[in-house]
DNA sequence: CCGTTAACCTGAGAGC
DNA sequence: TGCTCTCAGGTTAACG
């Protein structure tokens, strides 16, 4: 489900509900994940305590007091969901998948703190929780990755290195996590339309001044996505009334055959399959040929 | 090395 | 009501 804004806003719900709180019990009730939970996750986390929360890319990283810190992946359905234990309903005010009852049979990692518990529910279980008893081993793995837009490394310079002589679209790259790393498919469109660059470009006939906007428009708009609460698909709200709500500004996903949004433009959006994902775009914005 | 495809999963929604 | 089909915010092994 979650890009770079999505998982942001949970592990900013994360923060509020678990920093400096002790791990007194961990349940497994499925550990096929993506990848298998580690036979010892659960002896490592217990009475451990999470001294600090942060986020890479669209990974969550749990900084242990123990020296292990763990880095959890939503994957495409990946959801957290508070219990507390006086109340019986799940308080989803971590979640950002579809409905608040998510079916309990993908509930399947239970944390238990002093007076309540975090759930991950992950109905497709593309999501995984993996442990490192180093930072020097979690740094490592993150080395993989490319700069998030945010970042300085990903400027003018670096897209240039990464991108000239390159046969390969650019809506490719924007989803290749080694060359940047956070955005996906939702954002990937919005920020190509921004950028009146179309999806199918070559990335190799990209110039200085698209350069330019795709570091520009990336920035603005994972900026904004996170100020809005990140996107929620359909008509999701919890219990306590949050959900995301920068959907309410796509541009272009999910809008095919709509207006294109832009002034005096009367083109349609066009939805196309490009290396097995659906794009979206403008075709009279985000000409092939410029 | 490069780029593309299929595969990993379940559930929602469309069409019949 | 129910069946079948397609699609979904991600990643990556395997292939040509």
């Amino acid at each position: 489900m979650p890009e770079l804004p999505e998982v942001e806003i949970v592990k900013q719900s994360l923060i509020k509900k678990i920093k400096s709180k002790k791990i007194r019990k961990i349940i497994i009730k499925n550990g096929n994940l993506r990848f298998k939970v580690a036979k010892n996750f659960s002896s490592i986390l217990k009475n451990s305590k999470i001294e600090n929360i942060s986020r890479f890319s669209k990974y969550i990283v749990l900084n242990l007091d123990n020296n292990y810190s763990c880095i959890i992946h939503l994957g495409m359905s990946g959801t957290f969901h508070l219990d507390m234990k006086k109340k019986k309903k799940l308080h989803t005010n971590l979640s950002f998948y579809q409905s608040p009852y998510l079916p309990k049979k993908h509930n399947h990692i239970h944390i238990y703190f002093d007076k309540f518990k975090i759930i991950y529910n992950d109905p497709r279980r593309f999501g995984f929780f993996k442990i490192f008893n180093s930072k020097k081993k979690l740094n490592n793995f993150f080395l993989n990755y490319g700069p998030e837009p945010f970042s300085k490394k990903f400027n003018i310079k670096y897209l240039n290195n990464k991108l000239k002589g390159k046969s390969k679209n650019i809506k490719n790259y924007l989803l290749d996590q080694k060359f940047v790393s956070g955005i996906g498919n939702i954002y990937a469109s919005e920020i190509l339309f921004l950028c009146k660059i179309n999806p199918c470009f070559k990335s190799g006939d990209l110039k200085k001044n698209h350069y330019k906007k795709i570091i520009f428009f990336s920035r603005k708009v994972l900026k904004k996505a996170i100020k809005m609460g990140g996107s929620t698909i359909q008509n999701f709200k919890n219990s306590e009334g949050k959900a995301g709500s920068f959907q309410k500004y796509f541009k272009v996903y999910d809008r095919e055959n709509k207006v294109c949004l832009s002034k005096k433009c009367q083109g349609k959006i066009i939805k196309k399959t490009i290396s097995n994902r659906s794009s979206f775009y403008c075709n009279f914005c985000q000409k092939l040929s410029n």
